[in-house]
DNA sequence: TTTTAAGCGCCCGTTTCAGAACGATTATAA
DNA sequence: TTATAATCGTTCTGAAACGGGCGCTTAAAA
């Protein structure tokens, strides 16, 4: 397939997280390698992760915000009720496929 | 290295997730296939992050949320203003390594 | 000040994933 | 109602991530 580049506010994003990250464990007085350990995954993973590099898995993302105490915060990152977007329509009438219409010229 | 499982709040948590783009992709009027095209990755990649799978990279959550038009959410994720347990302490007085004491038995 | 280990950059082998493609199912549009 | 494409489950392969290790630098503790 295509490998098409991050895209710019893609990148800014990940490094900003990464940045928060790393100033989230020091807050909490934690080395990489001890929350490496505590997160389960390799000391090399978190440091990437905190550089912002886009490689990282959810999971390891998961894992570190559960030690930090925010995995909330990744729950509800889409949470309804704040999809300012999406409050247009109701949940239940939601489709669950979404088919492009015939004739008009629907995204 | 050992593999650990998933812990049962990390899982939930990315479940939660998936279930909450696929609603904003709905609400959005996107299929599947559309989505993925736009995003630039692969359909099966956003059916596994729909689905909860944890092995999805963040690279590809920020490009979804990217398109979704809302990125800010990831990039905000651990954003200090709202970070409560970090607000005990000034970021600039962080240090940089975070270093255990001597005798004191820290974490 | 001296000491020491936290963090970084790099490399490498193993493991795992992303993407593609297939058929089957079934919700949705007509 | 019928037609069709959106979604799902699966398998496979090249590519990439993960983790470990090494040496170096230097911040932080003593």
């Amino acid at each position: 397939m295509k490998r098409y580049p991050v895209p710019e506010p893609v990148a800014r994003a990940l490094a900003k997280l990464g940045r928060d990250i790393s100033l989230a464990r020091r807050r909490r007085r934690l080395s990489q390698a001890s929350l490496a350990d505590r997160s389960g995954i390799g000391v090399n993973t978190v440091r990437r992760l905190e550089k912002g590099e886009p490689s990282g898995s959810i999971e390891h993302l998961a894992r570190i915000l559960y030690v930090l105490g925010e995995l909330e915060r990744l729950e509800n990152l889409l949470d309804t009720g704040t999809d300012e977007v999406g409050l247009l329509m109701m949940d239940e009438d939601l489709p669950e496929r979404i088919r492009a219409r015939r004739s008009k010229g629907a995204l």
